[in-house]
DNA sequence: TAGAGAGGCACC
DNA sequence: AAACGGTGCCTCTCTA
């Protein structure tokens, strides 16, 4: 046995790092008698869909420890270390791992332990932090990170020195951050550090959190429904969506032709790089452009806007090119680099991510950024053989839950009434819809307005974002202010409690922290919050109705499925039935769409809405 | 030479 | 009276 000592605060921590079997006569009467014990992995890599069919991914060390000592166990050394690890996983009451969907997902590929075995007795400290405060660090908060906690809430000298040890370690092997894990030595007795002080962390972590988590979240539930959905998204993360290799190949191949086409082109023009906004400018302003856009920075700004509007040659080859280059890059290769040995892709959902808990999707399907208006990048993923691909979206969530919240009079009649709320703004701003036409020739100006309040804007965003002309967007906004009093009155009260505490909380329970500079973001934030839980609700729902085995992806108001194709259409009505409720007294309906192999089929059907 | 910041762009 | 809410990821550029 290593023994390693450590200080926290002064306080004496023994991590014990098993080295040989007879080592494993301690470590065995430790879990005994640890009924909670702090969990961490050490991997080759986060690519755990690659372990199996003999990939690349392994698992290197198991480490288990409560607030004052550790075990780190060499997993990589073989099946003895595998079998104790095992043993042990099953033999605690409770865990406790930060970001613990990664570990499970680790310990299912590496050491064949069901996800759905442990995910029950997984505590997360990545969840509880959420419910004290969500914000990153360059919000003003804690951050999320387990470095970032250890430096919050327990001590900044400990973090600075465990947890940034991975920089040096990775310096003096001379490889880049990323690429360490593999290669350092199992024994590297910093490695061991960093390793056998992570449960230490996680464990007196838990503790501190628990205790700060509001209690009316706490008494809404709100911590065993997020550990909940993590395990369902974790069940869609590991099931992945198929890849259309081909397809995805093709499409590299066309967009890297098209990039050199136009990169060509900017060149003609003595544009060397079209990414680098500083060399366009220099460039465009010696062809006699004169720019006057800024950033927020205040820098002078030349983006797809400028550039479009400039009608030059180069502008266009410029727009082009960049468009080609990103395309390839961030969608096709990032979902080809990322596919398993059965092709198939596997995301990261993140289910409790923004400040609002709103759920992201990152790495290999950076689902939420793929464009929406054809299936050019969204074809490239299959449902299964002898499937379709179904999306099922929410209509309206926001604008309804501002109306439900609210209780806003007008609004909530618009929307019982089957009415149309894009119109009743632009009537609000411009008169009635004139005779014979079906939709208000001014709704675009009350669509446009009704989306920018939803998020705090006034009538600039209305104008600028939706394209609508200064004098509609000012009309209108100021008629939705004085058409929707109840709106305008909520989020005055949100307002309000926000200057008041820092805080605001929403029908689940959630407390979400406003600043004191953005008073109005109140509003947003609690539409925004409130949708994501209806959405996360679903989940859960479509969980225990046995749907799990067909979702692919969340991605805020839609749930995208892979349905058997014969059994698609009575599949669809049950799951849009699942994912419709009736909030704070107002139906939020759920429709399907039913689509062909492909999800870009999908969008292209002939009846698509709007 | 890695990392951070800025700009830009894709979405809800 | 009515304010730009939330993500992820790529490239370039500057700096420690």
């Amino acid at each position: 046995m290593k023994l390693i000592e450590y200080r926290i605060k002064g306080q004496p921590v023994r991590i014990n790092v098993v080295e040989t079997f007879e080592d494993l006569v301690p470590f065995t009467k430790f879990i005994q008698e640890n009924p909670v014990l702090g969990f961490d992995t050490e991997t080759t890599g986060l690519d755990w869909w690659n372990a199996r069919n003999n990939g690349p991914f392994r698992l290197r060390l198991a480490q288990f420890g409560n607030g004052n000592e550790s075990y780190v166990i060499p997993v990589e050394l073989g099946a003895k270390f595998e079998r104790i690890t095992i043993w042990a996983l099953r033999q605690a009451d409770y865990f406790i791992a930060h970001n613990g969907t990664y570990d499970l997902h680790v310990v299912e590929e590496c050491l064949g332990i069901p996800m759905e075995e442990l995910a029950p007795k997984f505590w997360d400290t990545q969840k509880l932090c959420h419910l004290v405060d969500p914000r990153q660090i360059k919000e003003g908060g804690p951050g999320r990170k387990l470095e970032e906690l250890v430096k919050f809430y327990i001590d900044p000298l400990v973090a600075d020195e465990v947890k940034g040890s991975m920089t040096k370690i990775a310096k003096r092997y001379k490889v880049k951050k990323e690429d360490i894990w593999p290669v350092v030595e199992l024994f590297d007795e910093e490695f061991l550090l960093y390793a056998g002080m992570d449960p230490v962390f996680a464990f007196r972590l838990f503790h501190i959190l628990y205790s700060l988590v509001p209690p009316r979240s706490k008494a809404a539930g709100l911590m065993q429904w997020e550990h909940r959905l993590a395990h369902v998204t974790a069940k869609m993360e590991r099931t992945g969506y198929l890849l259309d290799v081909e397809y995805a190949e093709e499409r590299c191949a066309e967009l890297m032709a098209e990039q050199s086409e136009y990169e060509a082109a900017a060149r003609l023009y003595g544009i060397e790089s079209v990414n680098s906004p500083k060399q366009l400018l220099e460039v465009f302003k010696g062809l006699g452009f004169k720019f006057t856009k800024k950033t927020k920075n205040g820098n002078l700004s030349i983006d797809d806007d400028v550039l479009s509007a400039m009608d030059h040659p180069a502008a266009d080859a410029v727009i082009k090119a960049k468009k080609a280059g990103k395309w390839r890059k961030t969608w096709f290769e990032k979902a080809l680099a990322g596919r398993d040995w059965e092709n198939r892709v596997h995301a990261s959902i993140n289910s409790c991510e923004a400040r609002t808990a709103r759920m992201s999707i990152s790495g290999t399907i950076a689902a939420q950024t793929y464009p929406a208006g054809s299936g050019y990048v969204r074809h490239m993923f299959l449902a299964d053989e002898g499937h379709v691909t179904v999306s099922i979206d929410y209509g309206n969530m926001e604008l309804r839950v501002m109306a439900a919240a609210s209780r806003d009079p007008i609004m909530l009649k618009v929307f019982q009434d089957g009415g149309d709320l894009h119109d009743m703004t632009a009537i609000a701003a411009f008169g009635p819809t004139p005779a014979g036409m079906k939709k208000h020739p001014k709704r675009p100006a009350g669509k446009g307005t009704n989306f920018a309040v939803g998020f705090g804007g006034g009538w600039e965003v209305v104008h600028e974002q939706f394209g609508v002309p200064e004098e509609d967007a000012k009309r209108a906004v100021k008629a939705f202010w004085d058409t929707y009093k109840g709106v305008a009155a909520f989020a005055d009260k949100l307002q309000m409690q926000a200057r008041r505490t820092g805080y605001i909380y929403t029908a689940t329970g959630r407390r979400l922290p406003v600043d004191k500079s953005r008073p109005y973001a109140a509003l947003n934030y609690y539409i925004q919050s409130s949708a994501r839980d209806i959405t996360a609700r679903a989940i859960l729902e479509l969980d225990r109705a046995g749907y799990t085995q067909w979702m692919r992806l969340p991605i805020h108001d839609e749930i995208v499925f892979s349905f058997p194709k014969e059994r698609a259409e009575e599949l669809t009505e049950k799951a849009a039935r699942i994912m419709e409720m009736t909030f704070m007294g107002l139906l939020i309906p759920a429709d399907g769409e039913i689509g062909q192999q492909s999800w870009g089929s999908v969008l292209e059907l002939e009846d698509s809405k709007h």
